[in-house]
DNA sequence: ATATTTACATGATTTAAATCACAAAAATCA
DNA sequence: TGATTTTTGTGATTTAAATCATGTAAATAT
């Protein structure tokens, strides 16, 4: 039995905004789980237990429609909280899925935990309430723009998030790497229509990419497919 | 000068979830505002002063997408909170834009009393923490269905949310009024599109209607619609 | 090391939904 | 109450994007 990596306590959301008297609580109650590539961790429909945080590696959020369609919510990287959204309440299955993109280490609390962790530490609640309040106004700008922006706009929109999450390395392309179906997916298109308009941004040269890795070339101009112009 | 009707500070989310020691300070902070029909309350961009709640009427809270188009995120009803998302912060300006939908009464509390009231009230803080994470999974799931249902399952989505969040009346229909265009605009597509879907569910017997009004006949078909079939 | 699965690559075809283009009716306002 | 604006109603046309089809390359598993 190989043994699991254990998270230093201080890197996470969790740890990061506890009171430091806190963390030998965390410590005693976090358990800390090897996830390899594509491992789903939990899945849409299951049974709520509790929230994870990402310590190392890298998890998509994403919500499935019909058998072979998902729609990705959102990456969850170092330190990251996922599985929150089920807080307080009824809502007893989670509402998405967690999958890793590549091997990693999360951290894992129960529910029971978690809600004691709030109640004696309301500064973390604040926090927390605040993360809720971004991600909310995030969502709201996705929704529309899958209401209303073209293909092409929403894969722009796609690079800059990530590039804007994950930064650029030395070779100074975006640092992470995906499938093309998981940009689509990201982007709420299909494989093929993805395809096509990341050749069209390359012929444009506002990237340029080998395989699975994409360069950002010409940031303004993608920024301007993401804005809308008849205004 | 006429006056403004004054909220009984005991109806919207603010007073129901805070302890009773506060009211006297919410009744010295407060400033309700009557409102007319179609009345702009704040815009997409404007700077952000504070926070509303609804005392009388209905809300409708979106974004814009050029000159002429919008995504309605979602209504606000009597005791509903509006022009949150912004807190904590740097967020200056409010991302979305909320209008009347008829004349009413709106209570307005500046940022930073409402910061006040957070600090001095844990459970208002939980409870308006449940309601983001409430929030948050209901933005996920209309995410994925403008990604990947078709108009008629969202138009189908939107009617059953709004009975939901409305009920029904005396006469049995959705105890709103919205226009074509304001219903397209909550499903997220065209009001020439909307238009025929809806003559369509009317065709199919799933609803009546009469103008403005609406009745759902067949909730359970109209439910079906908004499940993705082939699982 | 080879088999099998998964991801990449691209054309052709279809289709859902947007756009365009008008009228008529209803509501609002001056 | 007459005028103007908004909303409703409906066909014809266009188009963006999905779907279908098929082959190759790369990665993963056995």
């Amino acid at each position: 039995m190989k043994k699991t990596t254990q998270c230093d306590v201080n890197t996470c959301f969790l740890c990061k905004n506890c009171i430091k008297e806190w963390l030998p609580a965390i410590s005693a109650n976090k358990k800390n789980i090897n996830v390899k590539k594509g491992q789903v961790i939990f899945s849409e429909g299951d049974p709520v237990t509790g929230i994870y945080f990402v310590y190392e590696g890298n998890v998509k959020v994403h919500k499935k429609w019909g058998a072979d369609k998902e729609l990705i919510i959102r990456f969850a990287n170092k330190g990251a909280i996922f599985g929150h959204r089920v807080l307080g309440g009824q809502a007893s299955h989670y509402p998405i899925s967690a999958t890793a993109l590549e091997a990693g280490v999360v951290c894992y609390v129960d529910m029971e935990f978690f809600e004691s962790t709030l109640k004696v530490n309301s500064q973390f609640m604040y926090q927390l309430m605040l993360f809720f309040a971004d991600e909310l106004q995030e969502a709201e700008r996705k929704m529309r723009n899958l209401a209303h922006m073209s293909v092409k706009g929403r894969v722009a929109q796609a690079l800059i998030s990530l590039k804007k999450q994950y930064g650029v390395n030395q070779e100074g392309h975006v640092d992470i790497e995906l499938t093309r179906q998981d940009l689509a997916s990201y982007a709420g298109a299909t494989y093929e229509t993805v395809f096509r308009v990341v050749n069209e941004l390359t012929q444009e040269k506002l990237i340029t990419t080998n395989g699975k890795k994409i360069n950002i070339t010409n940031e303004g101009k993608l920024f301007l497919l993401t804005q809308d112009t008849d205004l």
